[in-house]
DNA sequence: ATTGGCGCTCACCCCCAACGAGTGCTGAGC
DNA sequence: GCTCAGCACTCGTTGGGGGTGAGCGCCAAT
């Protein structure tokens, strides 16, 4: 048999198609009646069961038990994902009314406009990795609120504005903080925190005592507000999974996957592979190797500044999805998101 | 019978009490011999039914069935929080190392801070209605970014800093900016800003053509940016809701429940009750007038700056629940956050 | 007023039988 | 060498029926 070589002949793969996808239209197993009956084939139930045996010995199909039709296995799915779906891009004018949808303000909203536009549409939870921060700074200033209360604010290599509250010992008047934003802008625009506290130290050892205080505080602020905020993730739109049965059937798991969620770290890394690669990548089951995930796949697709890859957007919804219609989402959010981001 | 002017003697005031913590400790219908056992009456189970009897009639209690025994009704559970339960305030050590976990770096990280705190020691959800902010700003700083993109900085009246990027037509020059932002500082800094839009308008009939369209862009930036970020719901913990039975039961209502979390303004309303009394308040059910509260309570305290209440802090969690411990856990949530906000 | 006793009601559990969907296998036909 | 009708078999699902036990209401005795 030319199974036996685990190659799929055109009939083999043409069942595995109409299969997995009746299986992601209604969520039952699928027999062998009702694949003869939409897969276009014509061939009897019987034959069709030759095919879907030698399907299962191969590992893309199981049956949950004896008397039950056939689902997907994991690699079925990978299979399936790979070479027999066809996505259809979306249409000019809906790229247009995505594009309306995300809120240009600033960085912040932008990207959690690109994840709410993702678990929209998708109706999954939709996930996007903030722009990851060069280090350095475009431009620092010194606000005087209160006299030992300094509000720092700081414009990020990427052009967005981030502020932190300086508690001083001291007290500055407003000439010094001044002078002491001048000098770092004038000196340090560009170079990273870690850079900067080295050269200070170095070069400005006629800085007053008094001064250097400010400016190593405002380092130290400074690094705070970039590193802290450096990778996030933004996930909205896990309400729509409660929905699916394929999750909530089991409450531990539910639960698990949830807790997940709330574990940003072990998601970025997740999702930091897919910014290793160009385009659409797709995770299915436990191929990330989190057991949470189990039942669910991860689409994801990095986006990019000037020609650089600095995040990832993404959804997470049962491995039982609708894969033709989340890969083209899933894209153009990347790529919006990119021409977004590039603009500013 | 005495029960009859539907007040509680001494007695069924007990058993009511020993009940409803017994239910809250483990969920079950609380039977007439587990009352007998745990009240401390030295009674026979078959004097309790009587008292549960009268009890029942008068709404305090109920059977989910006939062989079951009885759970608290909401008016059980209103009657129990209001004269019945006796609050341990936490004392100082813990108050302490609470304070430890509020993160004061800036205003949206306390108040995130606060929510986690009150999610993570009660694991319920934490709520927290962001500070009201009085409209007004206190100084106002363009940068300098790019030729037509000028980042806006807002110190809010209130202390916490905005900030929103302005697309103008006209360029502008550095001195032109700190010009303009002088004019608003000096003049108008503690104004509300439709003030300002108002008095800018009819003082500054001089002032050119070119500048007046800065201000007015920077006007109705800020204008949007107070506004936007106005009143807003920082929930957390709402996975913590997963674990409880009482609630995921029903997978309908759990999903309504969390859906209900995505309404921020319909929360809003409710928790702005709280903030026209003094002290902690409970919401019992659906006494709140909102359905998918069913099955849970909400208890919450407003919090203060300098005196004047601005906001609100709660926790909603399952009716079922151990308010003795929940209170004081939202009481001196309220307490750190009014004294945080206030040194500000 | 309190209490032991009694009959009653249900939810819950377990068992079992009927049902039906779907399979694997076999043997005939082209 | 495919294809396919027929058939026996498996096994989850459904629904009915009896047993069990928790808990109640009522009542008569103390």
């Amino acid at each position: 048999m030319a199974q036996e070589f685990h190659a799929l002949n055109e009939r083999a793969q043409q069942l595995l198609k109409t299969l997995v996808e009746r299986y992601i239209a209604d969520g039952q197993p699928v027999g062998s009646r009702a694949l003869s009956k939409y897969s276009g084939l014509d061939l009897s139930p019987a034959s069709i069961r030759n095919v879907m045996a030698d399907l299962e010995d191969m590992g893309f199909i199981a049956s949950p038990h004896t008397s039950a039709g056939r689902i997907p296995t994991p690699r079925g799915y990978r299979f399936f994902v790979d070479t027999l779906l066809t996505v259809k891009p979306l249409d000019r004018i809906e790229i247009n009314q995505l594009e309306g949808q995300l809120q240009v303000n600033n960085t912040q909203k932008l990207v959690a406009s690109a994840s709410h536009l993702l678990s929209d549409l998708t109706r999954f939870a939709g996930i996007v990795v903030t722009p990851r921060r060069s280090g350095g700074f475009r431009h620092i200033e010194f606000l005087r609120l209160a006299e030992k209360r300094i509000p720092l604010i700081l414009v990020t290599a990427e052009g967005d504005v981030q502020n932190r509250i300086i508690q001083t010992d001291k007290v500055y008047s407003p000439s010094e903080l001044v002078e002491a934003a001048n000098i770092l802008n004038q000196n340090y625009a560009g170079c990273s925190f870690d850079e900067i506290r080295r050269r200070v130290h170095a070069e400005l050892k006629k800085v007053q005592e008094h001064m250097s205080q400010l400016m190593a505080a405002a380092l130290a602020a400074g690094d705070q507000a970039v590193s802290e905020s450096a990778e996030d993730v933004v996930i909205s739109g896990e309400i729509n999974l409660l929905g699916i049965d394929d999750l909530s059937s089991n409450m531990t798991k539910l639960r698990d996957l949830f807790n997940l969620f709330e574990h940003r770290s072990t998601l970025l890394q997740l999702l930091d592979h897919s910014s290793r690669a160009q385009g659409v990548q797709i995770f299915i089951g436990g191929e990330a190797g989190l057991t949470p995930l189990d039942e669910c796949s991860v689409v994801t697709a990095p986006y990019e500044v000037d020609g650089k890859i600095v995040g990832t957007v993404g959804v997470i919804g049962p491995t039982r999805m609708a894969y033709e219609r989340v890969i083209p989402i899933v894209d153009i959010t990347a790529k919006l998101l990119s021409s977004a981001l590039t603009q500013r």
